[in-house]
DNA sequence: ATCATAATTCGAAATATGCAGAAATATCGT
DNA sequence: ACGATATTTCTGCATATTTCGAATTATGAT
């Protein structure tokens, strides 16, 4: 991983570090509607909810909520569909590879300057991977 | 999720969610020796680096690196061993378990109170989950 | 006992974050 | 055009985070 790939990741983690974001991750994973037409013929995007349905489900107010899901948005984590006044939010189930590929263990080039030390504390053995 | 489960979560999530942490991270999965003992005799638990060769793949602060790996230790993301004069610093694999878990969709009893409006927006079609 | 080394803790500065209320923007129904 | 509704943006504030250097603690070597 570079640096760049590093910080993107961090990204990702860090607006998953939130509880109040986690819980509107799950609300959105766990309370979507998968049809998209529902019983008074509004339609909206399958397995989606609108702001104001993800904030209901969380004691908080919408400017926070707003707030939050925009993090989640920048970070790829969701994506926003606006239909008339209401905008739909869903999960972007693709954010969600490259955690699965560190969780993988990927181990490729290794980050900045590696460990190249002149002073100090014993080497690790010469089998490392360097 | 219970609301504990998701603060824990998002502890780990949070402790992943910054640059240094995860190339600390990453230096311990990749750069660490296998071996316990190196080629100067010095026994070490495998799979770990001290904090002074986790410090210098990175260019930071030995106090800052310190201070990342107590967070991280915290999180239980890495378990540390202190040998002689050198505190020794290995990954936890299973910390990563909780993660693994929310990727795989763990779409259980659903967060606080859930769906329920009283007034405004259209309701989630009947066949949601609630 | 003294010194050098490994690591943590402390203190301070800069920056970022979470939150909510008020104002602004957009859209729908009448 | 007007009022009601959905959402965002702005603003302010309290709190948390990142980072470093200096002081401190612990250990091993001489």
């Amino acid at each position: 991983m570079n640096t760049s790939q590093v910080e993107q990741l961090a990204l990702i983690f860090k607006a998953l570090g939130d509880p109040t974001r986690l819980r509107i991750l799950q609300t959105l994973r766990c309370c979507s509607p998968d049809v998209e037409i529902d019983e008074e013929g509004q339609c909206r995007p399958a397995g989606s909810l609108s702001v104001g349905e993800v904030c209901c489900g969380l004691d908080q107010a919408m400017s926070t909520v707003s707030h939050h899901l925009k993090e989640l948005r920048i970070a790829g984590l969701i994506r926003t569909e606006k239909r008339g006044r209401w905008i739909y939010c869903s999960v972007n189930p693709e954010a969600l590879e490259p955690i699965q590929a560190f969780l993988d263990g990927d181990c490729s080039p290794v980050p900045e300057n590696a460990l190249v030390r002149e002073t100090a504390a014993p080497e690790p053995a010469s089998t490392s991977v360097r």
